[in-house]
DNA sequence: GTCTATAGGTGGATAGAC
DNA sequence: GTCTATCCACCTATAGAC
């Protein structure tokens, strides 16, 4: 990806993450980025294509992590593992999480499929390895919980206590989780 | 609130839970209410009014609701009260929490303050009850964590698995909370 | 108190110079 | 490939009839 794509998508995913995708315009994110309006569609072709490259991008980055952190493990040590890979990812990428987070449970919209994507690559993935973790428990319902509060507390600690560490909320996370 | 009011409220909720805010317009909100756009603006002065509105209303009812279910009980008496409360307030307003949800982590909003309330009030009363159910833990984190297990499996619930009862997710829940 | 009509501004998108 | 200038649809909000 050259020069003007990446400061145009770092520009569009620092705002759409503190505004929403509607809220945003081209107009600012072209401002945002330092270059010109027209370059935003020259290069995406449309605002819906701008954003949904840039979803793509993060559920191909999350995808890969969550998976390669359960690679090889079983049990309870690749749910520790795939908390923490979230968790990490979360820490590493907090805009695209955001964003994430936001549109999740909202459907009919232009890029929904991208949302969906990341929500069932995600959640899949935790579900196959709570449903190996603990065999006798309802493998969606639990695989929601521990996404459900891994993700959350991965929010409130970038959003409200980024001075944590990420031990230290991996394994309060953890801890809550038996 | 009079019968007008009323019908925009409800429309407005559905509406902007399924679309975000911004991508709502007042035509489309006094359509779906069957009232001229006219009559939004007399009533609550401007959209983001309308708005401010509907989420001071949901912020009462919620609030009331958590504190309501853990007065009176301790530890974990109390913690099973209060994740089946809010599993029973997003099951009876799902609108409300989507619309939440997808705010909750946004900054410098016209409406930024209810959403503020909501997270403080409700991570508040979750944090008490969690301080003192496990004494030993770090009550913001695990607050967060069981907030979170709660709200994405019961978002998942009306998403997606609408069939399942109140019972069999509340059970799902707190059984992954040790 | 609710309607229709319209004002005034901003949105996404395109055309054409460089 | 990036810019400036412009189009037109749509948005919030207001004015005034009823």
């Amino acid at each position: 990806m050259n020069d003007t794509r990446r400061q145009i998508v770092e520009a569009a995913l620092g705002l759409v993450a503190d505004r929403g995708i509607s809220a945003t315009s081209v107009d600012e994110i072209a401002a945002a980025a330092g270059v010109a309006k027209g370059s935003v569609f020259y290069n995406f072709g449309s605002k819906a294509g701008l954003i949904e490259e840039i979803l793509a991008e993060g559920v191909a980055r999350l995808t890969a992590a969550l998976q390669e952190a359960a690679a090889g493990l079983e049990g309870r040590a690749a749910l520790e593992a795939m908390v923490t890979a979230l968790l990490q990812q979360i820490h590493a990428h907090p805009d695209f999480s955001k964003v994430i987070v936001a549109e999740s449970f909202r459907t009919g919209r232009l890029w929904q499929d991208s949302i969906r994507q990341v929500r069932e690559e995600s959640m899949g993935t935790f579900t196959t390895v709570v449903a190996q973790a603990w065999p006798q428990r309802d493998p969606w319902l639990t695989a929601a919980a521990v996404f459900g509060a891994t993700l959350v507390t991965g929010l409130e600690w970038l959003a409200f206590q980024p001075d944590r560490s990420l031990d230290e909320v991996a394994a309060a996370v953890l801890t809550t989780l038996a």
